[in-house]
RNA sequence: GGGCGCAUAGCUCAGUUGGUUAGAGCGCUACAUUCACAUUGUAGAGGCCAUGGGUUCAAGUCCUAUUGCGCCCACCA
């Protein structure tokens, strides 16, 4: 036993058992009719990515749950796998050719996504390296990635479905455009942030009469530029007389009207407005609506373009302060005041959002929203904590369509094609129809030689020209994400051309029926809408059934300040360096004992120290008893060696304590209790197994009764620990077995063995323990050495508590460190002793020596005032009639009793408190 | 503008359907190092459970208002 060390060293442990897993293929799951399968939906991790605590907390809930399961018997999988990361991707990607001085238009779109390969090739896999350091029991032959062939397939048939379904469509609004990335973005992607800025007051001059101005409020000045009319409450009376009159937009000299709408709000601002159908999103709906021209000012960089006039190839907040200053120059900056406001910006870059006015590609998504409402509602589908279900309902019953063509080059590109020729008969036909949308040529529009197929058509199927191009864009990264429940099976399954389903399809189909729907997805609370909406509503669309019937939402990753973690801010605590410094066992547990449900996590590197200390701990008394341990006892069963009543009373204790604390575990594991489950294995280690079994049974631990329970309990207890910390539960379980063990990852979790469970014993045995805790107490107060054993009598008030010390009097003399244990026949202060109560127990301890009898006095009025305040609480509570007549039988019985034993306790005090004087 | 969360020990947080004297970890104080473990043990100090009002026999827990902090959503020029 020599050859292990006393302290735990996770780095000697934890790669090499990792790697024993997987080269054994213990993660894979497979259909099995027997048992019953258990999947969890992990959210992809980008490809980009690297492991920070987010991800930590993420994988570590999963891989418990994974872990848990498997040991129940559930055939669990964890699918794992990475997601494309469209723009996140290419701006990596972009970064690193720009070290080149290349830019991707240098290189062109086919060479370019040669180097996004390259790239994934060599970093990509850096994520999948980080999770296998963390522990994941992922099914990682199963390992998929977003832009495989075969998931590509998934995506291109949703679109076509999709389309054919008439629930694609492209169109001309605006949309979130980052001028950075040079992109379309989903509204999700651009989320709103408050900024600090102004509100500018333009004057507009009168046509008629130059000298009279209506004045304007905007936060964006350089939009002016593109304005092409004035907009005023039709009830305002101080614009009645203005409306249908011609302003002169200033700067661009160009002529537009004031118009009437009641969406205008009288009180912001002067009550006018500036509208730019091009730049705006209200001022877009206005400007269908009033039939205004839409004059779109800037490239899509965020440069001003040559409808700016002077103002041509400035950036967009470069021309804001040129603009100002010219009008300054020319008096029609009327005033400037501080304003809020909150505007759209890159959920990749940063960058602000600019509404831009383009051509892209929607999903309608009321339709698909329907039933993902409704399983909500009807509960099949259950968020935890609850509160989600809130949100996410409000956010369905309000959901936009979903922009999801992105102008970059790394995705999947759109399953659409365009015939040159009809496009160029359409624009034709609409030149002669002269903007008067005909039903013609509004059905032309519509098509406009648009061709949607999976694969590229040799001709084009409504002129039969060849010439054939297709689309750049591609799709949002989320519209492949979306599929992952199904996707990842290799749904929809290849055909034959019978129409018929292959051998091979056939079991692949096999497969995705077992598992879906999956069991749980966990993630965080910011994945909602991009993701967790998104995978329902394509899991009802695609497969007719919900895609997992629980959602976990875990909190976000803080720093002690409550700050979100991010580089920027440089407050990262890396899971990485942490596993280096305190081992993954010790992230593991750290991480999910605080975790409460759904709440945000507080982290500071200290935290660690608390998983790393339960490592060591669980670690050295395994020391222990593989020192003390004879012979090994796996083979044994409890049943067989001993009934129940010939055990002793510890050994009962800790038998009871174990199923007792088990039984909780298992329900709190079931109701995503995560942190409730982790706290409990560690005070019963701890606390109950360390501090108090093992040191009861030490000076007789060579007992065949104590060999069995004490390894018995330890080899229980690490199959119980092992979803959390699996690796020194491994490492342990091999040193406690003499045979070449199977990996405890395949061991059954302990089931609960109700005759077992004794709350007698655990009642009797803390009584005890509070025995013991008293002479401590006394101990110190009479300044007794450590070492030295002192004489005690004791006076129990009762006969089953006199034979109970009687058959544990070992005990006592052990941990209280006893000379001389005396069992009082008479109710009698022994002379020379200080005294102690636990409940029916007076205890008396022997000095010699000098004794501080006002010190005494005090220390056991101070204990009689305390019990007399709760006392009076229950006599008060007791002689009150409703309390009497409204409060459970129980309660009153269980108060009564307490109230009874409060008395009693009380008198004993009382009486040595004489007996002092 | 709408919605959500949080407020409990010096710090970070637990606290199930309301029911004995409100818990843990860290930190702090005292003592202990031939002892499986000082990454330890034993003992201890430390709480008007944010504030006001209400419901109830009984409130940290339920309702309501207020204050402070944090987050999400929204077409507030």
């Amino acid at each position: 036993m020599n050859d292990i060390p006393t302290r735990y060293d996770p780095r000697k442990t934890e790669d090499k058992w990792y790697k024993l897993w997987e080269d054994e293929n213990l993660f894979a799951a497979k259909p099995n009719s027997d048992k019953k399968p258990f999947c969890v939906v992990i959210p992809p991790p980008n490809v980009t990515g690297i492991l920070h605590m987010g991800h930590a907390l993420n994988n570590t809930i999963q891989d418990i749950l994974i872990r848990y399961h498997r040991m129940l018997g559930d055939e669990s999988l964890w699918m794992p796998g990475t997601d494309h990361a469209g723009i996140a991707t290419q701006n990596v990607v972009e970064k690193a050719i720009a070290k080149e001085g290349l830019k991707r238009q240098d290189l062109g779109r086919e060479k370019f996504i040669q180097r996004v390969w390259l790239w994934r090739e060599q970093y990509g896999s850096t994520i999948i390296h980080q999770l296998k350091k963390l522990g994941a029991s992922c099914d990682w032959q199963r390992l998929r990635f977003t832009m495989d062939e075969e998931y590509s397939k998934s995506v291109i048939d949703v679109f076509v479905k999709l389309y054919e379904k008439g629930l694609i469509y492209r169109g001309s609004y605006i949309i979130n455009w980052c001028p950075r990335c040079q992109t379309a973005l989903s509204d999700e992607e651009a989320p709103h942030h408050e900024l600090q800025s102004n509100l500018y007051y333009l004057r507009y001059p009168l046509k008629d009469n130059p000298q009279e101005f209506i004045i304007v409020a905007t936060t964006r000045p350089e939009t002016m530029l593109g304005d092409t009319a004035v907009a005023v409450n039709p009830k305002d009376r101080r614009y009645k007389h203005l409306v249908g009159k011609i302003l002169i937009l200033p700067l661009v000299k160009r002529e537009i009207r004031i118009i009437a709408d009641p969406m205008v709000d009288m009180e912001f601002g002067t009550g006018a407005v500036k509208v730019t159908p091009a730049h705006d999103p209200n001022d877009y709906a206005l400007g269908k609506k009033h039939g205004l021209e839409f004059v779109n000012v800037m490239h899509p960089d965020g440069k001003m373009n040559e409808f700016a006039g002077d103002y041509q190839d400035m950036d967009r907040f470069e021309a804001r302060e040129v603009i100002l200053e010219d009008l300054l120059e020319q008096k029609l900056l009327e005033k400037i005041t501080p304003h809020t406001l909150s505007a759209g910006h890159c959920y990749r870059c940063h960058t602000i959002i600019e509404p831009y006015l383009s051509k892209q590609w929607f999903v309608k998504m009321k339709p698909l929203a329907k039933p993902a409402i409704e399983a909500v509602k009807k509960g099949k589908i259950k968020f935890h904590p609850d509160r989600w279900t809130k949100v996410y309902l409000n956010w369905m019953k309000n959901i936009q369509d979903w922009c999801i063509s992105r102008q970059i080059w790394w995705g999947h590109r759109l399953p659409v094609y365009y015939c040159k020729n009809c496009q160029q008969s359409a624009i034709s036909k609409q030149q002669s129809a002269k903007n008067e949308l005909t039903a013609e040529s509004r059905k032309l529009k519509a098509e406009e030689g648009v061709i949607v197929s999976k694969i590229k058509p040799a001709k084009c199927p409504y002129c039969g020209s060849n010439e054939i191009y297709q689309d750049e864009d591609v799709l949002d990264t989320w519209f492949s994400s979306w599929l992952w429940p199904f996707a990842t099976f290799y749904w929809p399954f290849q055909q034959s051309a019978k129409n018929e389903l292959t051998a091979e399809s056939n079991k692949l189909k096999a497969e995705l029926e077992y598992f879906y729907p999956t069991s749980v997805l966990v993630t965080a609370p910011e994945i909602i809408f991009f993701w967790v909406a998104r995978m329902i509503m394509s899991g009802f669309e695609f497969m007719g059934k919900l895609p997992f019937k629980d959602v976990y939402i875990h909190g976000t990753v803080r720093d002690i300040e409550g700050k979100k973690m991010s580089k920027s801010l440089g407050n990262i605590i890396d899971p990485l360096e942490i596993i280096n410094k305190y081992g993954t066992d010790a992230l593991r547990f750290s991480l999910i004992s605080i975790t409460a449900e759904g709440q945000d996590v507080f982290l500071s590197k200290e935290r660690f120290e608390q998983g790393r200390n339960f490592a060591n701990k669980i670690w050295n008394a395994s020391r222990f008893i593989l020192m003390n341990l004879e012979s090994p006892q796996d083979k044994a069963d409890l049943c067989v060696f001993f009934k129940k009543e010939n055990l002793s009373l510890v050994n009962r204790w800790i038998l009871s304590r174990f199923y007792s604390t088990l039984k909780a575990i298992n329900k709190d594991l079931d109701n995503f209790k995560f942190n409730e489950a982790a706290n409990l294995l560690y005070g019963f280690f701890w606390h109950e197994f360390c501090d108090w079994y093992l040191e009861l049974i030490k000076p007789e631990i060579k007992t065949k009764q104590n060999q069995l329970v004490m390894y018995k309990i330890l080899e229980k207890f690490l199959r119980v620990a092992h979803p959390f910390m699996p690796f020194i539960s491994e490492e342990i379980w091999h040193l406690i077995r003499n045979e070449q063990a199977s990996s405890i990852m395949l061991q059954p979790w302990p089931h609960i063995q109700e005759e077992i469970i004794d709350k007698k014993a655990e009642i009797e045995t803390e009584l005890l323990f509070k025995i013991i805790s008293e002479i401590r107490n006394l101990r110190i107060a009479i300044e007794v050495k450590p070492e030295q054993r002192v004489n005690v009598s004791l006076y129990p008030h009762t006969k089953a508590i006199a034979s109970l010390l009687e058959q544990n009097s070992a005990l006592l003399i052990n941990l209280a460190k006893i000379e001389k244990l005396e069992l009082l026949k008479k109710n009698l202060r022994p002379d020379a002793t200080i005294t102690s109560v636990a409940e029916d127990i007076d205890i008396y301890l022997h000095f010699s020596g000098l004794l501080d009898i006002a010190a005494e006095q005090q220390k056991i009025k101070d204990k009689i005032s305390l019990l007399e305040k709760s006392l009076n609480g229950k006599n008060s509570r007791l002689s009150n009639k409703e309390f009497m007549k409204n409060a459970p039988e129980d309660i009153i019985v269980k108060e009564k009793e307490s109230r009874d034993k409060l008395i009693a306790e009380i008198k004993r005090l009382e009486k040595m408190q004489n007996e002092l004087c």
